[in-house]
RNA sequence: GGUGGGUUGGCCGAGAGGCGAGGCAACGGACUGCAAAUCCGUCUACACGGGUUCAAAUCCCGUACCCACCUCCA
């Protein structure tokens, strides 16, 4: 069996050959910080997330590098209108950033560079575009870099465009352009508008780096002139990663040989981005459902998909998630613990992984198991069954990021000592409700429910006895 | 103007010539003191018009509508 992938650049799905047998090498674009991050955001790191998941569990040593894009023009002029220095802004947004995807559970990359941190690299790259003809200074004295696009044929490659037919960069006065199209690689500071402390030193004298270089640099850095896969979202393929791959590969650098893009969550046909409000926040958002159903949700369809976000699609795929979560309480009851992680994958879930990560047949693969398992335990008996039914669950949920007994969800979840001391409260109760029972008093056992869900607790009659959970979605 | 992607049941959402997606909701049955949970069953769709084929959501032609990108974007 052979991961396939689909790459957007070849736009057909691909066996996945890496460049070293056995070993993986992702640079995937992460955010540019300069605002709170939202569903849409946090989508694309949750998509490269499985997809480092399942190489790492397929036997890849995985090299997994996601950026962090910490200066830009966006940040310097929010930071201007807020009043704050852009560098509090970017590291005030990458800490919301960081609690957002660990909320998630998205593992944290293998190393996160940041733009700022690169400009050594970045001035080398853009030498090297000027030494080989593929780069110029501006003539008009801004101290601006430009990508010469007229200079490398293959320009337009990755998404199959002619130059002709594109429409002018916006990026910087096109005065000092050789052709409108010539995007910027490295700005060069205006004093009277930036902050002196958004400039570094270069040979074309202080600026900052342009859009695209950073990821072509830091690419390079850490996973060298060749690597595997890149990744992004659909709307970075123009121009972002066709400047990204024109200017590496300008520079004598193959750059990657697969690319992944992941599509958008939208709101009622609107990209998220434009939409008003902070509903979509991810704090918000995790007021109502917990990181492990929003997580569900992401990974319930497919990455090439587009999303209509709605608020009920979200709940009723929460519901569908407690389905799992449940079977799995219930065996790890009947099981006398926890259950074991050490199952096996279906071979439906590993044919629906392997076809470009096709994840919501992944999903349906361990509903079929939990079905089974259910069944299992509806008939009793059959431990060992049980027991390789519900690893294989665990299993499986571990490989997507959404094995409920996984330690990163616990930061999030509720104190483990309350929830002891609710125990005990609620055991008092359960014994007086037994008591009315064993009376035939229903009237006295079912207010003692009722009071007992008034306080957001769920008691279900099993055939071990009662058993209290919090309503999720109540607290 | 150029480049891509879509349109599937009440809803969400896969699939890519013949075979059950899955979830949620609804309804019926089993179980239960009643519930809940669970199991079983029912509802069974492919934007529209043609065509190819023994067989079409799936392939071909055409039409409509929607979305994204074309230098701020995940």
């Amino acid at each position: 069996m052979t991961l396939r992938l689909h790459d957007t650049a070849a736009r057909e799905t691909r066996d996945f050959a890496p460049l070293v047998p056995g070993r993986a090498g992702i640079y995937v674009c992460g955010l540019t910080v300069q605002s709170e991050p939202h569903v849409g955001h946090v989508r694309s790191a949750v998509n490269f997330d499985v997809l480092r998941r399942w190489l790492a569990a397929s036997g890849y040593e995985v090299d997994f590098i996601r950026n962090v894009t910490d200066i830009d023009d966006k940040i310097l002029a929010k930071s201007a209108e807020q009043g704050v220095h852009w560098y509090a802004l970017a590291a005030a947004m990458k800490r919301e950033l960081d609690k957002a995807l660990a909320a998630i559970n998205v593992l944290p990359p293998t190393y996160e560079p940041g733009a700022t941190g690169h400009v050594p690299e970045i001035v080398e790259l853009i030498e090297q575009l000027v030494a080989r003809g593929h780069a110029y200074a501006a003539e008009d004295g801004s101290g601006d870099v430009y990508f010469d696009v007229r200079s490398w044929a293959a320009y337009g490659e990755l998404t199959r465009q002619k130059v002709e037919d594109m429409e002018p960069a916006g990026d910087a006065d096109p005065r000092g352009k050789r052709d409108p199209r010539d995007f910027a690689l490295w700005k060069g500071h205006k004093k009277e508008s930036e902050p002196a402390t958004a400039a570094w030193p270069s040979p074309w004298g202080p600026g900052r780096p342009g859009w695209h270089i950073e990821c072509s640099a830091m690419a390079g850095k850490y996973l060298g002139p060749a690597f595997d896969i890149h990744g992004g979202g659909v709307d970075l393929r123009f121009p972002h990663h066709e400047n990204e791959q024109a200017q590496s590969r300008a520079a004598g650098r193959p750059f990657a040989s697969y690319w992944l893009h992941n599509a958008w969550i939208t709101t009622a046909g609107e990209k998220m981005s434009k939409s008003l409000g902070n509903s979509m926040l991810i704090p918000s958002v995790l007021e109502r459902v917990r990181g492990i159903e929003l997580r569900y949700y992401i990974v319930a369809a497919h990455y090439r998909s587009h999303v209509e976000f709605s608020f009920e699609a979200l709940d009723e795929a929460a519901k569908g998630f407690r389905r799992i979560e449940d079977f799995l309480e219930r065996a790890g009851g009947v099981l006398g613990g926890a259950v074991p992680a050490d199952g096996i994958w279906c071979a439906d879930f590993v044919a629906a992984m392997d076809d470009d990560l096709g994840t919501p047949a992944a999903v349906a693969a361990i509903h079929d198991v939990v079905r089974e398992g259910n069944k299992l335990l509806a008939e009793g008996g059959d431990e060992r069954a049980l027991r390789g039914n519900a690893a294989s669950v665990r299993a499986m949920l571990d490989v997507l990021g959404l094995d409920p007994a996984d330690e990163a969800w616990a930061a999030a979840a509720s104190d483990d000592r309350l929830t002891d001391v609710v125990d005990v409260l609620v055991r008092g109760l359960l014994a007086e409700r037994a008591a009315a029972r064993e009376a035939k008093d229903w009237a006295r056992a079912d207010a003692i429910r009722d009071q007992i869900k008034s306080a957001g607790l769920e008691v279900e009659d099993t055939s071990t006895g009662p058993r209290w959970t919090i309503i999720q979605g109540s607290v």
